[in-house]
DNA sequence: ATCTTCTATGAAGATATTATCATATATTCA
DNA sequence: TGAATATATGATAATATCTTCATAGAAGAT
Protein backbone atom coordinates (compact mmCIF):
# COMPACT_ATOMS: atom_id res chain seq x y z
CA UNK A 1 0.00 0.00 0.00
CA UNK A 2 1.52 3.07 -0.78
CA UNK A 3 1.88 5.92 1.63
CA UNK A 4 0.83 9.45 1.80
CA UNK A 5 3.47 11.31 2.34
CA UNK A 6 4.91 9.36 -0.78
CA UNK A 7 1.56 10.17 -2.59
CA UNK A 8 2.40 14.22 -1.07
CA UNK A 9 5.90 14.23 -2.02
CA UNK A 10 5.96 12.80 -5.37
CA UNK A 11 2.72 15.38 -6.58
CA UNK A 12 4.14 18.34 -5.02
CA UNK A 13 5.78 19.72 -8.13
CA UNK A 14 3.56 21.42 -10.62
CA UNK A 15 5.43 19.52 -13.47
CA UNK A 16 5.41 16.14 -11.87
CA UNK A 17 1.41 16.79 -11.17
CA UNK A 18 0.59 17.78 -15.04
CA UNK A 19 2.25 14.06 -16.03
CA UNK A 20 0.66 12.06 -13.56
CA UNK A 21 -2.52 13.43 -14.59
CA UNK A 22 -1.89 12.71 -17.98
CA UNK A 23 -0.41 9.14 -17.44
CA UNK A 24 -3.84 8.91 -15.45
CA UNK A 25 -5.69 9.66 -18.94
CA UNK A 26 -3.48 6.35 -20.38
CA UNK A 27 -0.41 4.68 -20.86
CA UNK A 28 2.19 6.69 -22.63
CA UNK A 29 5.97 6.42 -23.64
CA UNK A 30 8.52 9.05 -23.37
CA UNK A 31 8.49 10.91 -26.38
CA UNK A 32 5.04 10.91 -26.36
CA UNK A 33 4.58 12.40 -23.08
CA UNK A 34 7.29 14.43 -24.22
CA UNK A 35 5.28 16.35 -26.91
CA UNK A 36 1.98 16.74 -25.02
CA UNK A 37 3.91 18.23 -21.82
CA UNK A 38 6.41 20.08 -24.68
CA UNK A 39 9.36 19.03 -21.86
CA UNK A 40 13.12 18.67 -22.73
CA UNK A 41 14.02 14.59 -22.88
CA UNK A 42 16.49 14.70 -19.86
CA UNK A 43 14.24 16.54 -17.45
CA UNK A 44 11.20 14.59 -18.54
CA UNK A 45 13.36 11.14 -18.01
CA UNK A 46 14.04 12.95 -14.18
CA UNK A 47 10.86 13.48 -13.68
CA UNK A 48 9.53 10.14 -14.21
CA UNK A 49 11.93 8.52 -12.38
CA UNK A 50 10.68 10.73 -9.23
CA UNK A 51 7.22 9.48 -9.92
CA UNK A 52 8.41 6.00 -10.29
CA UNK A 53 10.59 6.22 -7.19
CA UNK A 54 7.37 7.28 -5.22
CA UNK A 55 5.72 4.18 -6.30
CA UNK A 56 3.24 6.05 -8.42
CA UNK A 57 4.12 4.96 -12.16
CA UNK A 58 5.28 1.55 -13.61
CA UNK A 59 7.80 1.29 -17.01
CA UNK A 60 7.54 -1.32 -19.13
CA UNK A 61 9.76 -1.45 -22.26
CA UNK A 62 7.75 -2.41 -25.67
CA UNK A 63 9.79 -2.69 -28.55
CA UNK A 64 12.09 0.10 -28.43
CA UNK A 65 9.70 2.23 -26.35
CA UNK A 66 9.55 2.30 -22.32
CA UNK A 67 5.74 3.07 -21.68
CA UNK A 68 4.97 4.29 -18.59
CA UNK A 69 1.59 3.73 -16.68
CA UNK A 70 -0.31 3.98 -13.73
CA UNK A 71 -1.23 0.32 -11.88
CA UNK A 72 -4.87 0.06 -10.59
CA UNK A 73 -3.43 -0.17 -7.09
CA UNK A 74 -2.36 3.39 -7.55
CA UNK A 75 -5.51 4.30 -8.85
CA UNK A 76 -7.91 2.80 -6.46
CA UNK A 77 -5.56 5.13 -3.53
CA UNK A 78 -8.01 7.11 -1.99
CA UNK A 79 -5.85 10.43 -2.01
CA UNK A 80 -5.31 9.63 -6.00
CA UNK A 81 -8.69 9.50 -6.38
CA UNK A 82 -9.44 12.80 -4.95
CA UNK A 83 -6.87 14.27 -6.59
CA UNK A 84 -8.04 13.09 -9.54
CA UNK A 85 -11.45 14.16 -9.54
CA UNK A 86 -10.83 17.68 -8.19
CA UNK A 87 -7.83 18.49 -10.81
CA UNK A 88 -8.80 19.15 -14.22
CA UNK A 89 -6.07 19.08 -17.07
CA UNK A 90 -6.09 22.32 -19.10
CA UNK A 91 -8.27 22.32 -22.39
CA UNK A 92 -4.69 22.41 -23.93
CA UNK A 93 -2.74 19.93 -22.30
CA UNK A 94 -6.27 17.53 -23.27
CA UNK A 95 -6.21 19.01 -26.99
CA UNK A 96 -2.78 17.29 -27.47
CA UNK A 97 -3.29 14.04 -25.33
CA UNK A 98 -5.84 13.63 -28.23
CA UNK A 99 -3.77 14.32 -31.51
CA UNK A 100 -1.25 12.10 -29.83
CA UNK A 101 -3.67 9.25 -29.30
CA UNK A 102 -4.77 9.77 -32.93
CA UNK A 103 -1.54 9.74 -34.27
CA UNK A 104 -0.78 6.84 -32.70
CA UNK A 105 3.07 6.94 -33.10
CA UNK A 106 3.91 3.73 -31.30
CA UNK A 107 0.89 1.74 -33.15
CA UNK A 108 1.70 3.18 -36.52
CA UNK A 109 5.74 3.00 -36.65
CA UNK A 110 4.81 -0.79 -35.59
CA UNK A 111 2.43 -1.43 -38.17
CA UNK A 112 4.22 0.14 -40.92
CA UNK A 113 7.05 -1.88 -39.99
CA UNK A 114 5.23 -5.11 -39.94
CA UNK A 115 4.14 -3.80 -43.28
CA UNK A 116 6.99 -3.07 -44.59
CA UNK A 117 8.59 -6.40 -43.78
CA UNK A 118 5.90 -8.07 -45.90
CA UNK A 119 5.83 -6.13 -48.92
CA UNK B 1 -11.69 27.04 -3.19
CA UNK B 2 -8.40 25.75 -2.31
CA UNK B 3 -6.11 24.44 -4.84
CA UNK B 4 -4.76 20.90 -4.97
CA UNK B 5 -1.21 22.11 -5.81
CA UNK B 6 -1.73 24.15 -2.43
CA UNK B 7 -2.66 21.22 -0.43
CA UNK B 8 0.06 18.60 -2.18
CA UNK B 9 2.83 21.40 -1.48
CA UNK B 10 1.86 22.66 1.85
CA UNK B 11 1.26 19.04 3.12
CA UNK B 12 4.57 17.92 0.81
CA UNK B 13 6.34 18.04 4.39
CA UNK B 14 6.67 14.84 7.04
CA UNK B 15 6.49 17.60 9.82
CA UNK B 16 4.52 19.72 8.43
CA UNK B 17 1.58 16.67 7.39
CA UNK B 18 2.10 15.68 10.98
CA UNK B 19 1.35 19.28 12.19
CA UNK B 20 -1.63 19.47 9.87
CA UNK B 21 -2.82 16.40 11.20
CA UNK B 22 -2.30 16.99 14.92
CA UNK B 23 -4.60 21.02 14.53
CA UNK B 24 -7.56 18.56 12.50
CA UNK B 25 -8.31 17.03 15.51
CA UNK B 26 -8.52 19.67 17.10
CA UNK B 27 -7.22 23.93 17.12
CA UNK B 28 -4.00 24.31 19.43
CA UNK B 29 -1.76 27.62 20.12
CA UNK B 30 1.22 27.09 19.43
CA UNK B 31 2.76 26.41 22.83
CA UNK B 32 0.93 23.47 22.58
CA UNK B 33 1.81 22.16 19.25
CA UNK B 34 5.43 22.65 20.78
CA UNK B 35 4.63 20.33 23.43
CA UNK B 36 2.78 17.63 21.14
CA UNK B 37 5.04 17.77 18.62
CA UNK B 38 7.72 18.25 20.03
CA UNK B 39 9.71 21.10 18.17
CA UNK B 40 11.32 23.99 18.63
CA UNK B 41 9.53 27.50 19.10
CA UNK B 42 10.85 28.95 15.98
CA UNK B 43 10.67 25.89 13.62
CA UNK B 44 7.42 25.37 14.39
CA UNK B 45 6.28 29.28 13.92
CA UNK B 46 7.67 29.01 10.30
CA UNK B 47 5.91 25.58 9.07
CA UNK B 48 2.87 27.29 10.59
CA UNK B 49 3.53 30.19 8.49
CA UNK B 50 3.95 27.82 5.58
CA UNK B 51 0.67 26.22 6.28
CA UNK B 52 -1.21 29.02 6.58
CA UNK B 53 0.42 30.66 3.68
CA UNK B 54 -0.89 27.57 1.48
CA UNK B 55 -4.46 28.67 2.79
CA UNK B 56 -4.11 25.24 5.50
CA UNK B 57 -4.98 26.57 8.76
CA UNK B 58 -5.93 29.77 10.32
CA UNK B 59 -4.77 31.89 13.05
CA UNK B 60 -6.93 34.02 15.93
CA UNK B 61 -5.42 35.69 19.39
CA UNK B 62 -6.71 34.76 22.13
CA UNK B 63 -5.84 36.43 24.83
CA UNK B 64 -1.92 35.79 24.87
CA UNK B 65 -2.03 32.70 22.85
CA UNK B 66 -2.40 32.17 19.02
CA UNK B 67 -4.74 29.87 18.52
CA UNK B 68 -4.09 27.52 15.40
CA UNK B 69 -6.96 25.92 13.25
CA UNK B 70 -8.45 24.07 10.55
CA UNK B 71 -11.71 25.60 8.92
CA UNK B 72 -14.74 23.98 7.86
CA UNK B 73 -13.87 24.92 4.30
CA UNK B 74 -10.60 22.93 4.04
CA UNK B 75 -11.62 20.57 6.09
CA UNK B 76 -13.98 19.62 3.31
CA UNK B 77 -11.95 19.51 0.69
CA UNK B 78 -11.50 16.32 -1.25
CA UNK B 79 -7.97 16.04 -1.03
CA UNK B 80 -7.99 16.81 2.77
CA UNK B 81 -10.52 14.37 3.19
CA UNK B 82 -8.90 11.74 1.51
CA UNK B 83 -5.42 12.39 3.70
CA UNK B 84 -7.03 12.50 6.98
CA UNK B 85 -9.12 9.35 6.29
CA UNK B 86 -5.98 7.70 4.96
CA UNK B 87 -3.20 8.24 7.48
CA UNK B 88 -3.29 8.06 11.35
CA UNK B 89 -1.66 9.89 13.77
CA UNK B 90 1.30 7.92 15.61
CA UNK B 91 -0.26 6.32 18.95
CA UNK B 92 2.69 7.91 21.13
CA UNK B 93 0.91 11.31 19.00
CA UNK B 94 -2.24 10.61 19.81
CA UNK B 95 -1.22 10.39 23.77
CA UNK B 96 0.53 13.51 23.60
CA UNK B 97 -2.56 14.82 22.22
CA UNK B 98 -4.80 13.42 24.73
CA UNK B 99 -2.33 14.72 27.64
CA UNK B 100 -1.96 18.32 26.83
CA UNK B 101 -5.89 18.37 26.27
CA UNK B 102 -6.39 17.26 29.52
CA UNK B 103 -4.06 20.03 31.51
CA UNK B 104 -5.95 22.22 29.26
CA UNK B 105 -2.69 24.77 29.84
CA UNK B 106 -4.78 27.47 28.21
CA UNK B 107 -8.21 27.27 29.69
CA UNK B 108 -6.46 26.59 33.27
CA UNK B 109 -4.36 29.53 33.26
CA UNK B 110 -7.19 31.57 32.16
CA UNK B 111 -9.24 30.15 35.35
CA UNK B 112 -6.03 30.49 37.51
CA UNK B 113 -5.74 34.23 36.66
CA UNK B 114 -9.65 34.40 37.45
CA UNK B 115 -9.19 32.97 40.76
CA UNK B 116 -6.32 34.71 42.24
CA UNK B 117 -8.40 38.00 40.84
CA UNK B 118 -10.88 37.22 43.02
CA UNK B 119 -9.46 36.11 46.46
C1' DA C 1 28.23 -3.85 -38.22
C1' DT C 2 26.74 0.64 -38.21
C1' DC C 3 23.38 4.12 -37.81
C1' DT C 4 19.33 5.93 -35.77
C1' DT C 5 15.96 6.46 -32.32
C1' DC C 6 14.53 6.34 -27.62
C1' DT C 7 15.57 6.65 -22.96
C1' DA C 8 18.48 6.91 -18.74
C1' DT C 9 21.96 8.79 -15.92
C1' DG C 10 25.83 11.32 -13.68
C1' DA C 11 27.70 15.73 -12.67
C1' DA C 12 27.42 20.48 -12.06
C1' DG C 13 24.98 24.50 -11.47
C1' DA C 14 20.76 26.99 -10.25
C1' DT C 15 16.87 27.31 -7.03
C1' DA C 16 14.03 26.36 -3.45
C1' DT C 17 13.13 24.63 1.06
C1' DT C 18 14.18 23.94 5.85
C1' DA C 19 16.52 24.68 10.19
C1' DT C 20 18.81 27.58 13.39
C1' DC C 21 19.97 31.63 15.83
C1' DA C 22 19.24 36.06 17.43
C1' DT C 23 16.05 39.36 18.11
C1' DA C 24 11.60 41.82 17.92
C1' DT C 25 6.76 42.33 19.24
C1' DA C 26 2.62 41.75 21.80
C1' DT C 27 0.11 40.42 25.79
C1' DT C 28 -0.38 39.51 30.46
C1' DC C 29 1.29 39.75 35.07
C1' DA C 30 3.33 41.72 39.32
C1' DT D 1 6.59 50.37 34.55
C1' DG D 2 9.29 46.25 34.27
C1' DA D 3 9.36 41.22 34.02
C1' DA D 4 7.63 37.08 32.07
C1' DT D 5 5.37 34.44 28.58
C1' DA D 6 4.01 33.48 23.84
C1' DT D 7 4.82 34.07 19.16
C1' DA D 8 6.80 35.99 14.84
C1' DT D 9 10.39 37.23 11.83
C1' DG D 10 14.76 38.24 9.35
C1' DA D 11 19.25 36.55 8.23
C1' DT D 12 22.19 32.99 7.48
C1' DA D 13 23.55 28.33 7.06
C1' DA D 14 22.45 23.68 5.82
C1' DT D 15 19.91 20.67 2.65
C1' DA D 16 17.19 19.18 -0.77
C1' DT D 17 15.22 19.63 -5.27
C1' DC D 18 15.24 20.80 -10.09
C1' DT D 19 17.33 21.86 -14.46
C1' DT D 20 20.73 21.44 -17.89
C1' DC D 21 24.35 19.41 -20.40
C1' DA D 22 26.98 15.80 -21.96
C1' DT D 23 27.12 11.18 -22.61
C1' DA D 24 25.97 6.33 -22.35
C1' DG D 25 23.17 2.23 -23.32
C1' DA D 26 19.69 -0.51 -25.57
C1' DA D 27 16.68 -1.75 -29.28
C1' DG D 28 15.51 -1.64 -33.94
C1' DA D 29 16.49 -0.33 -38.83
C1' DT D 30 19.56 -0.49 -42.80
Amino acid sequence: MIDTINVLNGLANEHRLRLFLVLLERDFCVCELQEILDMEQSRLSHQLRLLKFYGLVEAKQEGRWIVYSVSEEVRKNPVIEAIRSSTELSPSMKGKITQVRIRGIRENQEANSRREKHE
